[in-house]
DNA sequence: TGACCTTATGTTAGCGCTAACATAGCGTCA
DNA sequence: TGACGCTATGTTAGCGCTAACATAAGGTCA
């Protein structure tokens, strides 16, 4: 059974500065607490992760001890020999006013009561960094790397692969996955925003967002929709990752009257621009001169107004299905969380 | 030096699945690599650690050998044989839809390029998870602790201060800082937005949000600038911890001029039940019914309409401040970042 | 020329734990 | 009664690295 830190910690300490044996700096080690309770370090160790196999008596003796000496164990000594880190890598673009923000506190909330740690890194849209922050998580031996969409580049995708260990990739559906997903089709949002907004009579459509894997595909599922449906090929301005450059976009879009954004935070920032522009009604979608659809299912979108219609994409569940993929090797390696066009008033 | 992952990683390799010499799933270890390129192991920890130390040639060998086998070096073993494990640990309350998510960002930006690692936690605002987490962290061995507060129990500070490493308190500042701090006056917060609606003449106040130390904080300096100022004393809302909760909470207020919210997510959604009743004007803050002040400045707040009304508090540098703090040992181990009220038009 | 650097590499021991395999004591049961 | 199983505890070896201390070869300088 994996270490669990809920059952065994934080044992209540008798003093600030426990009495000294050793050295005055070290911390205490399991023989430390084993010599003080008169029995030998595996015992410590079976009190600490297998209580129930030692007997009430001697537990209690080496539970004294342990609080006595305010014993922490070190599981750096412990995922050594027993070649079980209990943790895992995640690798995410950025968290900050961020839609992976959710993903990340799902899978901890799944990981952390299991006694696994959570070791964060953030690619920023780099692909070297990225490979630098799979290769750094990598060398601390995690038990899974969850990440954000796949490798950036082949070297990253040898990485993962040659480690041996479950990869989870989440927020695509890749065709050609290293190991498990828990994600939605991006394409197929594309296209689910695209038929709405034509379906409303939209004309010039434009789709406004970074240049990510995932905006892309984003990208590639509206505008095909959008050709199929014999409308004229949509515009797409491609923005920094803030909120605030979009809200300068609608000058460099001057005559569309639909847009996606790639996710809320620019959906809002364009709308800021409608307005200004006095191009923004507090009335319902029909009312709207421009149409504007999101992603991401922000809560502040239900707060503004107009309220903003968006793609909603369950984040935290990603994140929580992501955990359960790791820590369940067999059954379904792929699932799709799916996303739902939530209609509101902003299109 | 620390370990660079930067400069060491990743090496390319030459193949998906490297020529097998030992068993065929065990990760090629530090004296595999020896053995192929002909040197002792520590040669080869050489390389990876202090390059310089190593003559170009053999350098290159090594190099070779480790690209051939597809090597990683495992730093678990490095951490419990040098004590040292790059990383740090992190506490936050919560990262989804928060504004501690940029204080994350911000440490990890400064800690990932100097080879340290995050290793992630989240309290949820619970004292027993709380110590739960910081025990689980401790276990690990972070070479440096950085937390939203302090502590919220005796036991959490007694495990702190007996690891004898770096702690960083953030968001506050705490009369008796466990070790450094990183933050601003919370109290001083509330006054400023008292002092602000006083002088704007709202005489009916009420503060909404919840009920953590830091909010409590808020809510203490601005009760007390109130009733310094001569009027009645504010009345205080506690919410859950989504906005969506407090956009019913004017119902709870009814005759209120002047709500100073917690955060922005409470405030935006404070002003979604305004709008509801009527009582928000896309006007300058002279025009609000209801006056609305947020904390935070989330990016948000300045694409709504109307723009939001907030104590900004540089949640990024709060992060890269406690990330130098933890970094070096001597000098002001008591930053505080300040705030500013920020004036937009709620209020 | 030999005492003394400097550079490049190696040897040894051990970090703090756990896996795997003893061992010892006891009760059970045919 | 002794073979057997069960429970509680111990012994041994080693996880994969690095610190600390050799060692060896060549260069420098009076």
């Amino acid at each position: 059974m994996a270490w669990q830190p809920g059952i065994v910690h934080p044992l209540p300490m008798s003093s600030d500065l426990p009495p000294e044996i050793g050295p005055a700096d070290a911390a205490p080690t399991l023989s430390a607490v084993a010599k003080r309770a008169g029995v030998s370090s595996i015992t410590v160790s079976r009190v600490v992760r297998l209580p129930d196999l030692v007997a009430p008596e001697t537990r209690a003796r080496v539970e004294r001890a342990m609080r006595e000496l305010g014993y922490v164990p070190n599981l750096v000594a412990g995922a050594l020999a027993s070649a079980r880190t209990n943790s895992v890598g995640v690798l995410v673009p950025t968290i900050a006013n961020s839609i992976f923000a959710d993903t990340v506190q799902g899978l901890s909330d799944t990981l952390e009561p299991r006694g696994f740690s959570v070791i964060l890194a953030q690619s920023r849209y780099d692909a070297a960094r990225e490979d630098r922050m799979l290769a750094a998580l990598l060398s601390r031996r995690p038990e899974a790397i969850i990440m954000v969409g796949s490798p950036a580049t082949e070297e990253g995708g040898r990485l993962l692969r040659n480690a041996r260990i479950p990869i989870v990739e989440t927020w695509e559906l890749p065709p050609a996955p290293i190991d498990a997903v828990a994600g939605f089709d991006n394409y197929k949002a594309g296209v689910a925003v695209a038929k709405h907004l034509v379906a409303q009579g939209r004309k010039r459509l434009a789709f406004i967002g970074g240049d990510d894997p995932r905006a892309t595909r984003r990208w590639s599922g509206f505008r095909d929709e959008i050709l199929a449906s014999g409308l004229a090929e949509p515009r797409r301005l491609i923005l920094e990752r803030n909120a605030t450059g979009s809200v300068v976009a609608h000058a460099r879009l001057p005559d569309v009257d639909a847009v996606f954004a790639a996710n809320d935070a620019h959906a809002i920032g364009f709308m800021a621009g409608l307005r200004s522009a006095g191009l923004l009604r507090d009335g319902p979608a029909s009312a709207q001169p421009v149409a504007v659809i999101g992603l991401g299912d922000l809560e502040m979108g239900r707060l503004i107004s107009p309220t903003l219609s968006t793609i909603s994409v369950h984040g935290d569940a990603i994140g929580r299905t992501a955990a359960t993929l790791t820590l369940e090797r067999g059954g379904e390696r792929r699932v799709d969380l799916g996303f739902e066009l939530v209609l509101r008033d902003s299109g």
